[in-house]
DNA sequence: GTCTATACATAGATAGAC
DNA sequence: GTCTATCTATGTATAGAC
């Protein structure tokens, strides 16, 4: 067994912060709250951020980071290019009904944080930007090594798959269901139809 | 010239929520803030409203009823089912533009207030199960007046319309961007072919 | 580096005069 | 009904001891 190093304060911060920013949004969680549940010092938080602002961009640096690799590690294990456009989609599934429909951490901001110019933004715009460039890669891929799918505008087929993307996370969120995120998997599917 | 009696509290009170809570959103819009803008006392806003909630709750009734009659009103002016299938469709753009791409007041709702329970929330289903009406009624009437329209599935049709509207206003929040709110447009024609 | 204590503003809500 | 004044809790952030 490896003996592992403590947590440092900033890492429980972090991590308290990933937790409750998603769970409980940005303006209903208070610094107060995240030193109390990470079990640090407020001087200690103000010694690693420097804002709850400065925090908040970590937390979704950090969040980007571990989503966009889980997703590129399924998709890296998959061969088939039609597999990983049907896998992308199926995956928001189970990902939306284990985070009880509380939607998407970053659209969640681009709501919350409503000056588009916020720092915040920014990164919930990185993250959709990451999204869709892996998703354009897929699109490519079976566009290039599939005569069938030859006739397909991969631009189109990606703005629209995004968007059904973004509007099935959210209607889950609105009705606490996850009928949408299957739904959309056969439209999908249909847009490689000719 | 009609002499029009002169704003209640509870109208002005109502009419500045209504301006803030979409665009500062909820939990970032005090009641300091209101009553000031209203140019009414503290007391006077805790006599016509039980608490911030309730004002909430009651902003978001007579911002269904507005935003529901519009919608009605535009279509009722139009006779051709296609048409008005892609009017109301083609309806967002503009509105988004004229908002600064702040959204959907009722979806903003759902991201801010993140207890499902909440009456605040029912009314976001409420207004979005109204929108999923009108679009409904467009589509049965689509399919059973015109032959071509024969072999539509109503409830597909209608789902897909649905999680892309939500979708194209939530990226244009995003990107602050009407692409997506234009890219729709096409998409939501090639639903009716076969 | 981490702590306690505190500063200062603002939140939602109420009391009581007029 | 409408007002001013105030209550209590909580918000973000900083000072200064250890």
């Amino acid at each position: 067994m490896i003996k592992t190093r403590s947590k440092t304060s900033k890492e429980k911060i972090l991590e308290t912060a990933n937790d409750l920013f998603y769970k409980q949004g940005y303006y209903q969680t208070g610094i107060n709250q995240i030193i109390k549940e990470a079990g640090v010092a407020k001087a200690t938080f103000y010694s690693n951020f420097d804002s709850k602002e400065d925090l908040c961009v970590e937390y979704l640096r950090e969040r980007d980071r571990v989503e966009t690799q889980v997703t590129k590690d399924i998709l890296n294990g998959i061969n088939d290019p039609y597999d990983k456009y049907v896998t992308l989609a199926e995956g928001f599934v189970k990902w939306m009904e284990k985070s009880n429909y509380r939607g998407c951490g970053f659209n969640n901001m681009v709501v919350e944080v409503t000056d588009p110019s916020n720092p915040i933004r920014k990164e919930a715009k990185f993250h959709n930007d990451a999204f869709r460039s892996i998703l354009t890669d897929i699109v490519k891929e079976l566009k290039d090594t599939n005569e069938e799918y030859n006739h397909i505008n991969v631009q189109e087929v990606v703005d629209t798959y995004f968007i059904l993307v973004e509007g099935a996370i959210l209607t889950s969120q609105i009705y606490c269901d996850s009928w949408p995120l299957k739904h959309i998997i056969k439209v999908v599917k249909d847009l490689l139809k000719k």
